[in-house]
DNA sequence: TATTGTTATACTCTATAACTATA
DNA sequence: TATAGTTATAGAGTATAACAATA
């Protein structure tokens, strides 16, 4: 088979897992606590949307709602998220980061995008734009498909 | 901070995570047997260099030795991977896949990259092409550095 | 002694099932 | 009844420490 997008399939897959090994090592070398992608993911989200409920924030980082509502004990638990009660529907929580929370998200939000960059700069500046390019139109390609919800 | 580096770090950081969600996705639905990304990736090791010594294997894979032994259990116990002792130096095994093995991981990748494929067909020619170079950027600069071994 | 691999043990992350409280 | 969230429980994958066999 010689399709490209074949190719591309067949680079993703032996590069993907690279960078992601090391995402993973540098969320988890910060002086600040450590984070697990997931973690990470989850309070990039709160950061951006504060009051979400569990069962959204669950959907968007892919986890079932046990081991969101886990991972959320322990967010509350370092006090790097608070949980609290829905006024109007008191079935629902609303999450947020506490102000500790957006301190934590920041440092290690920056130190791992330090890291990649540091990698990154020993492309050629013209390297550099087809590659942000590029991440673009991954991201959107993989962005989780939200049409189809209903079953 | 506007550096280009760190604009496409940021973007790594929200892309690759999204991508690697595809591929575990894609990796636990095909008919064969499931495969976890490091299972994937240590028989795809193990089908270009047959006869590989566990201490060898967990290095390339990035897991420690125990979980390297336990993983490769596993493999054998599912009959694709192969562990033989070694006639030179008796403390060293040999692994290799199986013909099953080999038969699993040609269906595995080939699954896993149609579908992969399937989605970056909506790119235009030009841009599959600048992802591939992008891609192989990537795998060049997070390949694991082997220049610093020695201690 | 140093190296290769295994066993013992424990921890984290994840899931499914059963449950409680609210709508 | 249906939905939001929690608790109970179990399984997979990982690590470190201790061990056995070989060099």
């Amino acid at each position: 088979m010689n399709d490209p997008s074949f190719d591309c399939a067949k680079e993703l897959l032996e590069a993907v897992p690279l960078v992601m090994q090391a995402i993973r090592v540098e969320m988890r070398s910060r002086r600040t606590p450590d984070l697990t992608v997931p973690q990470f993911r989850t309070m990039v989200f709160l950061n951006k949307f504060p009051g979400t409920a569990l069962s959204d924030l669950a959907e968007y980082v892919g986890l079932s709602l046990p081991s969101m509502s886990k991972m959320i004990d322990g967010l509350v638990g370092k006090g790097l998220v608070s949980r609290e009660g829905c006024a109007r529907d008191r079935r629902r929580i609303a999450l947020a980061l506490t102000p500790r929370g957006k301190a934590i998200l920041r440092k290690a939000r920056q130190g791992t995008q330090e890291a990649l960059a540091g990698r990154i700069g020993a492309l050629s500046q013209p390297e550099r734009q087809d590659l942000l390019h590029s991440l673009k139109n991954l991201r959107l390609l993989f962005l989780p498909d939200r049409s189809d919800d209903r079953s």
